[in-house]
RNA sequence: GCCCCUAUCGUCUAGAGGCCCAGGACGCGGCCCUCUCAAGGCCAAAACCGGGGUUCGAAUCCCCGUAGGGGCACCA
């Protein structure tokens, strides 16, 4: 799988927007690879496209990255050897050796406006090579007049060209269907052609993992590395991940898109690398009994990454499979590291917390929450200082009327009362004899405690909720749901 | 339009010619457990795109259709 250099896998974002979940998965990939194999992981920002670039947007990778537990070796921000790890700040070694191709004829200056790009684009299928015809004369004429130019690649007119991607074998080329495309712009920056083979080479990266939609610039990033004389990378290309509708999954039609979709929404960053790794790789460990192990972790992953044994089919994103998975990382979690990552959910939520609550109540809702943001909605209320408001209808359970809900209230109001301690244990063996006094299944006596004591229908275990509330709190909610019921 | 990639349950996938009348997971349905909701346990339904080859034998190899996806910028 590797050949004899030294391991160096990197992901080259370009800042123009929130990173995409397709990016996160890109970038795990090339993680994954570079742990697996004890090589580097450096990130690159590809800032080329000065009309696109924005400043915010490079801070934003950054902690999505950061956040997904992905860490490079080298980077803007940490260094490293082969920096800066800027595009726009090496446009001088693009533009030195873009001017060695133009100088060997491999490459040549075209001086067409956008305009006319335009026009020849209908007319041909593409860029015509007409500025091939250009003589040096031409060049010194045009220079004098002022006129900006680009600089273009010199494909070959005949033959083929075959690069073997690690994932789909060799694929092939016809050399008359590729485009003699530009490799500096007029505004003297380099395309990503250029710069992305000027840069892998220098930054001696050995093998490239990127998305599919990358395939048809392949072949021309082989004729560059011929060109140059340089040793190619090897490449494989992992499929796009497609919305759950088909198509492609685009940050406009589907929030889904973005990482901030699932630090904003409670997710856990294990779980999307979890849910990501099994998304075009199949993880292939199996358990005791021989079913497949859905459940790991990126690092247990990276002993046996094989890129090799990504699917080369487009995948569709299925968000109730990553929920699913969501939960099961919650229950696995150890409780006060759990409580420590609900905090911010409730205080987003505008709750104030009490860190040494939260850790009491997080056992109880554990096995209860998808996201971590689900804890608002069930257990809220612990951190408020008052429940929603109740009516008659939410308090009588089904089958009971006011009256008889308002006298089996007082009951248990006195039991509880009575209680030498408030455990949980001591309410639950006072109340279930009651329940079988009153000729009631526990259900519905217990459900009109619950909406008394928590204002829901929905809590967390009843008696558990109540011992860490205290018998004060439940004891006025009680009597209060009873003077409701008058 | 041209070029490229791909094709197994609804979805993610296992399957590297006989181990496959196709296995796992999510979801869905049912049952059990149960103070609500979950979690957990058990059971069920559910797929090899179509047609031709090759072969003793094909989900697996080849060809042709079809369908989906990607790319054809002085964007990456």
């Amino acid at each position: 799988m590797t050949d004899s250099r030294p391991v160096r896998v990197r992901f080259a974002p370009s800042p123009t927007g929130d990173l995409h979940i397709g990016g996160i998965r890109t970038a795990l990939f090339n993680w994954l690879f570079a742990r697996r194999y004890g090589g580097k992981f450096i990130l690159r920002i590809e800032d080329t496209d000065q009309k696109r670039t924005k400043e915010e947007s490079q801070a934003g990778i950054l902690n999505g990255l950061a956040w997904a537990g992905l860490n490079w070796d080298e980077g803007p921000d940490i260094g490293g050897s082969y920096g800066p790890y800027i595009q726009s700040e090496r446009v001088a070694l693009y533009r030195q050796w873009v001017n060695w191709l133009v100088d060997k004829d491999l490459a040549y200056r075209a001086y067409e406006t956008p305009d006319e790009l335009a026009i020849i684009a209908k007319l041909h299928q593409g860029y015509d090579r007409r500025a091939r015809e250009l003589t040096r004369d031409d060049w010194a004429r045009f220079d004098a007049e002022g006129k900006p130019f680009a600089v273009r690649f010199k494909i070959p007119l005949l033959g083929e060209t075959t690069f073997t991607d690690m994932v789909r074998g060799p694929i092939t080329f016809q050399n008359d269907k590729l485009q003699d495309v530009v490799l500096l712009k007029s505004d003297g920056f380099p395309t990503y052609h250029l710069a992305n083979i000027v840069d892998d080479h220098f930054m001696e990266i050995s093998h490239i993992i990127r998305a599919e939609e990358w395939i048809p610039s392949a072949p021309i990033h082989k004729l560059l590395y011929e060109a140059f004389n340089w040793e190619m990378p090897q490449i494989a290309h992992v499929p796009v991940i497609l919305a759950p509708d088909g198509g492609k999954i685009s940050k406009r039609k589907h929030p889904e898109a973005a990482i901030s979709y699932f630090i904003k929404g409670g997710y856990l960053p294990e779980a999307v690398t979890n849910f990501l790794c099994n998304v075009g790789w199949n993880y292939g460990v199996l358990d005791a009994e021989g079913n497949e192990v859905q459940i790991f972790t990126k690092e247990q992953a990276a002993e046996i990454f094989d890129i090799s044994r990504v699917t080369n089919n487009g995948t569709k994103f299925d968000l109730v499979k990553l929920q699913w998975l969501n939960g099961e990382h919650i229950r696995l979690m150890n409780p006060v590291e759990l409580a420590k990552r609900l905090r911010q959910p409730l205080e987003d939520a505008g709750l104030t917390v009490d860190m040494d609550l939260l850790i009491r109540v997080t056992p109880l809702i554990q096995e209860r929450i998808k996201l971590l943001n689900d804890i608002v909605e069930l257990a809220g209320f612990f951190f408020r200082g008052e429940i929603k408001p109740i009516t008659v209808t939410d308090l009588v359970p089904k089958k009971m009327t006011a009256p008889q809900t308002r006298s089996v209230l007082q009951q248990a109001y006195d039991r509880l009362a009575a209680l030498p301690d408030f455990s949980h244990t001591s309410q639950e063996e006072s109340l279930r004899p009651l329940a079988e006094e009153l000729g009631l299944k526990p259900g519905p006596l217990f459900t009109a405690i619950r909406v008394a004591v928590t204002g829901q229908p929905v809590s967390p275990p009843l008696f558990e909720t109540m011992e860490i509330l205290g018998r004060e709190l439940a004891l006025a909610r009680i009597a209060h749901a009873i003077q409701l019921l008058q």
